[in-house]
DNA sequence: GTTAGCACTCTGTTCACCTGAGTGCTAATT
DNA sequence: AATTAGCACTCAGGTGAACAGAGTGCTAAC
């Protein structure tokens, strides 16, 4: 357990190093305000902190640096007293002025949030594959294809074109639709390819002999595709900092972060609340000295989504943590009152 | 005008300039196997194609790179000859194999283009606008907000969610949809705000009053989007390029990259056949190092996409210009036929 | 327990120096 | 008249020495 004036001297270290990215030494700390003590005096307490990890040097006559023991020391002991304010209002209104379209108001939401913090923002729309159909159409386009339109109760839309033997029919098509439409509503996303093979198959077969094939492709069109929608914003504005000078660096974290299916396991874990990962917590190499952080929000009953912001390990903790928070509450919240009035 | 020996020189120095980066000096070209003058024979006409202008050096003593109009006249009068072959055959596979779905080929091709040539490739779609209104649907999700889908003879599919009064009934929505589509089916998505303001308002206007105001949240919604979809391939490819290690050029280039807009009017200048811009050639200001080559391809008699390839000005011209080339040509044999089906 | 003082350590910068690649020019060669 | 060999010259980039600055750890005094 750290002593009153450990904990003090760790934050004030953490606090000037996030600031100024600079190691920290015992000269600079003597002189703020809230600290009476001589260098001398501070450097017994640094050597301390030191030795019981949560600081680092760089080299042997340089300042200090906060390890990520010490992170994680500032982020659960530190921060969750003082939530940070201001901005949280920004949060709100934003949710509450574009909320007209969740894919509006999610991308929105990423771009806001990485102006906010320079840091850069992803959200992971919810797991679509538990939403349900609300409505299946198929506009043909000309007589061998047409488009298939799948709408969920979440108002997401999905659309695949796709061909067909000439020999089906218009009339045929819109049997079809029927049969899907009538067999299908209500049916969970996940559910669907399943229902489809064991229910509705059949029924089809006596209308349209070899619609199987065509058939076949339109299932796996659908429903190989990506579980979840990913929304990144600020792509570039980790550039502007200062860790980010090695070229190596930017090559391996932008290569990382075109690998959708990796930055999506990155958030998949299940969890509740803010998650700090910071530094070598994290599982992906390419991000071993990048934190992240993340909040679930909550999407009709059981379904979640995650928001997340990546910046540096030094990353201004507090304002981010604070700022997630009041996101993934608005969008709870505002979710909440929309899912509820669209129930049957 | 040339002499045959400074062409070829010139052509030389160019070649091994693209390969290897580095300034090229008399002594290795003079060892090359087409060559058989000595260096100091060499160093004269490389004199005199510097004072022409087609060459440069980076310092007094430093080889020759070639600059700007030693590219133009590279891609002038050395290229068109002699076009490079191979791949070829890769662009007419992959229209082929993959052309079920234009957003899936246009995507694919972009991805393809930029593992080719490690280049960030650009693919423009086409003007939305020009295309004509398929199918209009309305499904609704609550009793007030529904998610509107706008099907284009091309297969485009645009949706937007949107809330209405709630004293609209799910039947007056169903009369709503049914005279739009009997009266927009076939008008020009350009057509359609000013066919809507003259024919259809006032005629809706009969059966739900109030409507205007969510019909103009809609229309907005859809008109103001961006006219043409952009698909962006490689957009990390460029950071392997060695040109690429200041950093403050890669800040520049994404940041501009991030302006979609931008890159838009980047590509969508009319034009026929391939089209090289080198370097200052360049209107926008961050790209004055690169060079962009672009190619058009037609969709159905009028419309028209663009496929481009953006690079540093020491590209492979001759490949790059042959591969888009063949991609451009596909892409139009393709639509072609696909949009031929496609008249009523 | 705190602080002043001092020797020590390490980084980053500057400067001189050197090497290697390449040039331009002149004079000899074909 | 064109080509080539030879040589002096230039410049970038690398290496190493010198040095200033920031910071530490330790000891002795307060």
């Amino acid at each position: 357990m750290l002593t009153e004036r450990q904990l003090l001297i760790l934050q004030v270290i953490i606090d000037d190093f996030i600031e100024s990215a600079h190691p920290v030494g015992s000269r600079a700390i003597s002189k703020k305000d809230e600290i009476s003590l001589s260098a001398a005096t501070i450097r017994n307490v640094m050597a301390d902190l030191e030795e019981l990890g949560y600081l680092e040097k760089t080299h042997s006559s340089s300042g200090r640096v906060p390890s990520e023991k010490g992170y994680r020391y500032y982020v659960d002991n530190v921060i969750g007293s003082s939530m940070g304010k201001g901005n949280l209002s920004i949060m709100r209104d934003l949710v509450r002025d574009e909320f007209i379209d969740f894919e509006k108001l999610v991308q929105k939401s990423a771009e806001v949030l990485s102006d906010l913090t320079n840091y850069t923002s992803i959200i992971l729309g919810p797991e679509i594959f538990e939403t349900k159909l609300k409505q299946l159409q198929i506009v043909p386009l000309t007589n061998h294809s047409a488009v298939a339109i799948l709408v969920t109760d979440s108002g997401h839309v999905e659309h695949r074109s796709f061909t067909f033997p000439a020999e089906i029919s218009a009339s045929d098509l819109e049997k079809i639709v029927n049969i899907l439409n009538d067999r299908l509503h209500g049916i969970s996303l996940a559910r669907l390819p399943e229902v489809i093979t064991k229910e509705v198959l059949s029924l089809m077969q006596m209308y349209v002999h070899d619609f199987e094939k065509s058939f076949q492709y339109l299932k796996s069109a659908f429903f190989q595709e990506q579980p979840v929608k990913l929304y990144i914003g600020g792509k570039t504005k980790l550039l502007t900092q200062p860790e980010f000078n090695d070229i190596n660096k930017i090559r391996a974290f932008y290569q990382m972060m075109e690998n959708e299916d990796q930055v999506v396991n990155l958030l998949k874990a299940p969890q509740h609340g803010i998650k700090v990962t910071i530094g070598n917590e994290n599982e992906i190499e390419e991000i071993k000295d990048f934190s992240l952080i993340t909040a679930s929000y909550q999407f009709g009953s059981e379904q979640k989504g995650t928001i997340a912001l990546l910046g540096p390990t030094r990353m201004e903790y507090r304002k981010v943590i604070t700022l997630l928070n009041a996101l993934s509450n608005e969008m709870t919240d505002a979710l909440y009152l929309w899912y509820k009035n669209n129930g049957e």
